[in-house]
DNA sequence: TTGAAAGCGCTAACAT
DNA sequence: ATGTTAGCGCTTTCAA
């Protein structure tokens, strides 16, 4: 059996109030007894309980991070830049996986809840696109809540901490149009509020630089981010590029597909990016590691993550008097394939 | 306020013993009573303090998994394998990021006991080296310990599961000897277990084909993990094969590497695999998002995950009498740089 | 400055 | 079948 603070007291021979308050640097104690105490500490290799205090004080220095993909190459890189912020300030991060399981999502932010986390940090969270976000609602009246890269409605009580996508993907449109593209292809995904944003922008690239519809269509994948979209996107862009009417740029909604489409081009011997000019959303290593290097929209995980920690920080300092509302910009960086 | 278990008795017009009863389903209640407590909860939209409640049972159903790098896919697959399972048994999972500091991975492993995970799961963790392993024996002590993909010595009290990796490696060499190379250039990291064994393996290959030692060189790379060591190792394949002497197989320590050996190696113009053979080991993502796809030695996370979460549930049933030695088998898979 | 004692919300004997 | 009660290990008044 562990010591308690019972046994800490007794060999110390001084009050489990007394050790209390030399553990807890509360209220002045006589620098023999605290010699007395820490000594007893040390000896018996002593360690509070956790639950029992936050039982008393119900707060236990920690945080719930709630992730919907544990393999996305996106979401940790956040997590990280995030989580490496905590824990200077001496936060306990406690990661969760939903797995992009609304129902399991909710089932471990309440179960988070009752283990006593300080505060529930979301990201990219199953929810997300629920118009009215009620479980987030009803979850920012537990606990203080930031949602990371949610598109909710904004009278939520929750703090927000996003990257908007507009600007990255417009720059990118830009540079396809700059180049004279004029038959873009969008590999998108279905059922996030970011695939319907690209299917827009995609519109208004056709409309403000006057092109046939017929010549930029939207072709739909099942899985976006399962690894084997790599391979589909592969397929698809083969057959694109062998077809009837083969586009000189193919826009996918993440670099996943995005590596895949080059893949599928370069096995038909199209030249990347002389015939046809490929794009990835994200940023992240992949877009590294094909060749040609993939031009890709960044998403900018290392601000999230650090704008999240601040927005943390306020919180726990009580500075905030509003919900926060913290947008980062994306950005287009140009590689290779554009 | 949240409520109260004695809220609920309150309002059901019962004990709080009966409540705990109907709560924990333990020994008969009357189905009339039962059903007034079930109403109050819902009424109350009562949840119990599982910080109490661990008060009393000191166990949580809960499980700490700690990692060494949330970044890397090859650890994530693992947690990914193991976490689905884990959930299946109702079990809560709480993911810690060590980032690779053994000082960081001991507090965290304290703190996740003090916070009374019924069991901690290590994956690949930062002390994997140290001979006597000390602090996981400490651990074992308190918790049930797993350490996954560990090289501690066996006389540990911990359970371990492990992928060895010799039989996937030697399988890789034996295609290169097949297909005729005679010149292995190995990137390498350093101070990890695995680094020395693929050196190791190098010269067993070496000496084993009759080779010269002096074609077969071992390259460190100084951070092998680190998305940077991409740039690094084209620069390295690059340098070789314009070097020379330059080499007809470059054996990667990890596929990250390996992929910018590939990058390197097509940007000079050789030809792969023809000119030169390249390989990896994890056999993550990136081995098939490269192109020509590549060729991987497989560490196994599904099986790695299933055979974890075995292990925990023999724990938990108490079926095991010694520690668990559990050895899953690498294999090479061959795709298209060999 | 220190100690005694009353809980925090729950479970588990022990009674009834 | 249900209620009473004594803790689990800690913090925090309130006294001394």
């Amino acid at each position: 059996m562990n010591p308690t603070i019972v046994d800490v007291a007794r060999v110390a021979g001084v009050s489990t109030a007394t050790v209390s308050r030399v553990i807890n640097g509360i209220s002045r104690v006589e620098p023999v007894t605290k010699k007395r105490v820490e000594a007893a500490i040390e000896k018996l290799r002593y360690r509070p309980n956790i639950l029992a205090r936050g039982l008393m004080k119900s707060r236990t220095d920690s945080v719930g991070i709630l992730v919907t993909h544990i393999v996305n190459p996106y979401h940790m890189s956040i997590v990280h830049a995030l989580e490496r912020r905590l824990a200077a300030h001496g936060v306990f991060c406690y990661l969760c996986n939903s797995g992009d399981d609304p129902e399991q999502e909710d089932r471990y932010a309440r179960e988070l809840i009752r283990r006593a986390v300080d505060s529930l940090i979301v990201i990219e969270g199953a929810h997300s696109d629920s118009p009215d976000a009620v479980m987030y609602s009803t979850l920012a009246g537990d606990v203080p809540l930031i949602l990371v890269n949610e598109h909710v409605a904004l009278d939520i009580r929750a703090h927000i901490v996003r990257c908007e996508q507009e600007t990255g993907i417009r720059e990118a449109f830009a540079i396809l149009a700059a180049s004279g593209r004029r038959r873009v292809v969008l590999l998108n995904g279905t059922g996030h509020y970011s695939f319907d944003l690209k299917r827009r922008l995609l519109s208004e690239f056709v409309e403000s630089n006057g092109l046939d519809p017929a010549d930029n269509p939207v072709i739909t994948i099942s899985c976006p981010n399962d690894t084997e979209s790599v391979h589909e996107a592969a397929g698809i862009a083969a057959a694109l590029v062998r077809g009837p009417n083969p586009p000189d740029a193919i826009f996918a909604a993440n670099d996943m597909m995005a590596a895949g489409a080059l893949q599928g081009l370069l096995e038909t011997g199209v030249s990347v990016p002389d015939d046809v000019a490929v794009v990835g959303v994200d940023d992240v290593i992949i877009a590294r590691i094909t060749r040609p290097k993939l031009s890709s929209v960044s998403l900018r995980t290392e601000e999230i993550g650090r704008e999240t920690a601040e927005t943390w920080v306020r919180i726990r300092d009580g500075v905030l008097t509003a919900p926060a509302r913290v947008v980062v910009h994306s950005a287009f960086i140009e590689r290779e394939t554009t």
